[in-house]
DNA sequence: TCGTTGTTTATTGCCTACAATGTAAAATTC
DNA sequence: GAATTTTACATTGTAGGCAATAAACAACGA
């Protein structure tokens, strides 16, 4: 009873800075990225308005939001879809990503300084204790721990905004399951490897080396991929 | 009157595959980018939908999906704004853009065939003549085809596609004269540089050639910005 | 049996109208 | 002149309705 009037105040103190149209958008999103609506599976505007307890309009506004997003593909007179993203799109979405994450690199290669370095080390030991145990449900969130951390040290807003729409729209690829496995992969060679490269400030060592750490990943998610096509 | 029922029949033509909301969309992102709703300019709800001769529905659809495309702003309660990019998300955005552009290079170097290499020094050629004559009018168009021709023929969509929402965002800099007195200037060598590099079919070289002539219009970008600065 | 042609039904696209809320500016008061 | 209240206006969200369309289904004929 008081959890249910707190969760109420919070929705109405949300409402007063976002719109109900933001709040229904994030909800999707959600829905999306968590898979709980999956790739192809359609959004049923009567449903799903009964379902958040509102009107048609905000929430096709929500949709029209997500598909400026990439989210979701909207056809007329049919409807709105969670967005499947193909295996030709996921190749050309990681050199996009590769691209942004290099421009990351090489920003950083003049920003960096021994408290960055610390925290970057502090990272890489730790996926090497994870990695010794071989717990990967640890790794994953370390590793994009790590990602994360590198990204918006740049400073750059647009670059963080654009980095983050990549990693989701993969989330949406229809062999989403080789996208993980591309990126749990990834021995922490590469990692160091990228450190030590910021670590000497060579601008386009950096870059190179950031780019080429995506693009492993994007020739580890196509082998795995060619594999399953053999196979199946 | 022939003519009346000519367009009447090709607007019918186009809602059969696009919806009001896509038509009213792209209506306004063309008024944005031509200049004719300025940044910060406010876009008025029922005004719009009056001239429009549509509801409000399409039309707020229409918004919130510009919103997701970072051409408006929307404020809960107040309006839809025409966005406004201040000077340190445009130089962002040139980093951001330098990045894809130098992707456009390090793919084509993979890419690049005589037919390619024919029709880029044909523009190259044309703005040469042009440049020799003094008109800058003319420039600018073959010098947007060049970009065009170059980013298109990577084949990469999801490139495509980036590159252009940034070449569009820049177009709402509060200082946009400026960005286009940035392009302006360019001399020929550098696109001579970048023809060379695709030529020796080098990744790193191509990548870097095309990533530095986006750099060099940023950092023109920023000096006209200091100079403005200093005088008012 | 297969392909074609109506028919039905669910859903979207769009409209009008209305109530509630918030903002900004004008009017008023101190 | 500054603070406060009022007023006008705009946005936000809801409800209900209707035409258009597409997909599923049934009837039909070859």
């Amino acid at each position: 009873m008081y959890h249910e009037a707190k969760t109420e105040q919070s929705d109405l103190l949300v409402l007063r800075t976002s719109s109900l149209t933001g709040v229904l958008e994030r909800e999707l999103e959600h829905l999306i990225l968590t898979g709980e609506l999956r790739p192809g599976e359609r959004l049923n505007e009567i449903q799903l308005s009964t379902r958040f307890g509102t009107s048609r309009g905000p929430l096709r506004e929500a949709t029209r939001s997500l598909q400026a997003k990439g989210l979701v593909d909207i056809i007329r007179n049919r409807g709105v879809f969670v967005r499947s993203v193909s295996p030709t799109e996921a190749l050309e979405i990681y050199d996009v990503r590769a691209a942004i994450f290099g421009l990351a690199g090489r920003l950083l290669a003049d920003l960096v300084n021994d408290q960055m370095l610390t925290k970057l080390n502090g990272y890489l030991d730790q996926m090497d204790q994870i990695a010794a145990g071989k717990d990967f449900d640890e790794y994953y969130p370390v590793n994009l721990a790590f990602h994360d951390y590198l990204v918006t040290s740049t400073g750059n807003k647009t670059l963080v905004k654009e980095y983050k729409s990549f990693v989701n729209k993969l989330h949406l690829a229809r062999a989403r399951g080789l996208v993980q496995a591309g990126g749990l992969s990834v021995s922490n060679r590469e990692h160091r490897e990228m450190v030590d490269a910021l670590a000497s400030g060579n601008r386009e060592r950096a870059q190179e080396s950031f780019f080429r750490h995506v693009e492993r990943s994007k020739i580890r998610f196509r082998s795995t991929l060619d594999a399953g096509e053999a196979n199946g």
